[in-house]
DNA sequence: AAAGCGGGGGG
DNA sequence: CCCCCAGCTTT
């Protein structure tokens, strides 16, 4: 065994984390959670566990439930395609596997949303498979530690770190191993001041011999982001229903839902819009202009507002609109991207009531 | 190889 | 404001 194994188990026998999913062997709980916690923190992905779990107790239960409730119940956790692949997963293992997880390391890799990481943490804590998991976590712990000069965000890079990893890896008890490199990147080898002065590995940690801890791990790429503005359209009904879009294009949020939207190259005022040729002869008014909503994506800089407009007669035809036709009051049975949430909840607390107002 | 995909928390 | 998080898929 490595000194570095020896350490870092050491270190987890007194450091050890307690999560809902490390007590138990169920591939289902664990796939569950391993799907959840990509690219998302233990604190914000725990909820949506013990939902899920609650909510569908066998993945069988899953895959016989609505795709629309799945995505209600994945809502806000970011990265919906995470939950379209869970959903279709659940299907798969329900109708061609009997209902049994896969359990070889090849056969859950070639699952809908299972990548490297993620395969070879359900093989190693479900099935003690001998597979070193490589996370965020880990490029960070082990480019520190061996001071590894090498992006990780490279082809190259990342199979130098996975060959690492593997000759790291306690063949004997990989789970543990596994389990005890990802607290210990989580809690003492932090992404900014990490406690150095308090680690067990100090004394052999290259980078903190050579002062480049703040350096390590390296990324080549940065990611620029693009500015996009949205037009959401409000559009209230006499008897109370407004109008919801399904996003069905390749774009962000594919599978939520949102009002009629119209995007420009800017924010424009309404007369830009041409609404009156939206809606024809129908009567209505431009009741509400919102103040402008941003939200900030991994790559994309969401600008949007809000036309709250009030229909004369009940909507009857539009024309190519796919809009769906949803009573206020059931707005909750759909899932949002969090901007349109956060416009909700503004109506809600106050500043926009009138919005909810019989009329 | 590069780009696209959310949302939240912390410095 | 920027960075990062139990990454994967598509182009």
């Amino acid at each position: 065994m490595t000194i570095f194994t020896k350490n870092l188990l050491l270190w987890y026998k007194e450091n050890q984390r307690a999560h809902p999913w490390k007590e138990t062997k169920n591939p289902y709980h664990i796939w569950l959670s391993e799907i959840i916690l990509q690219q998302t923190r233990i604190e914000q992905g725990t909820p949506y566990f013990l939902r899920f779990k609650e909510k569908y107790p066998s993945i069988i239960d899953l895959a016989n439930a609505p795709e629309d409730e799945v995505m209600r119940l994945w809502e806000g956790l970011g990265y919906y395609s995470r939950a379209r692949n869970l959903h279709a997963t659940a299907k798969y293992v329900a109708l061609e596997c009997n209902g049994v997880f896969p359990n070889t390391h090849k056969n859950i890799l070639a699952l809908k949303g299972v990548g490297p990481y993620t395969a070879a943490a359900i093989a190693s804590f479900a099935y003690d498979l001998p597979h070193a998991v490589v996370d965020g976590n880990v490029y960070r712990v082990l480019g520190r530690y061996f001071n590894i000069s090498e992006p990780i965000d490279t082809t190259q890079g990342k199979k130098q770190f996975a060959q690492l990893a593997d000759q790291l890896l306690l063949q004997k008890d990989p789970a543990t191993y596994n389990q005890a490199i990802m607290d210990f990147g989580a809690t003492q080898c932090v992404p900014v001041n990490p406690a150095c002065e308090t680690c067990i590995m100090r004394s052999s940690c290259k980078a903190y011999q050579k002062g480049t801890v703040t350096m390590r791990p390296i990324k080549s790429k940065k990611t620029k982001q693009s500015q996009r503005f949205f037009h959401y359209l409000v559009i209230s009904t006499p008897d109370q229903k407004v109008y919801l879009n399904k996003r069905l294009k390749k774009d962000i949020w594919q599978n939520l839902y949102e009002f009629p939207m119209i995007e420009k190259e800017s924010l424009v005022a309404s007369e830009e819009l041409n609404l009156n040729t939206l809606f024809k002869d129908q009567a209505f008014w431009l009741r509400k202009v919102s103040s402008i909503f941003r939200q900030q994506l991994s790559h994309q800089k969401i600008h949007a507002q809000f036309l709250e407009i009030q229909l004369k007669d009940n909507l009857k035809q539009i024309e190519n609109h796919e809009w769906i036709e949803v009573p206020r009051n059931q707005l909750d049975k759909y899932a949002f991207p969090r901007i349109i949430n956060t416009y909700l909840e503004q109506c809600e607390t106050g500043q926009n009531r009138q919005l909810l107002m019989d009329f």
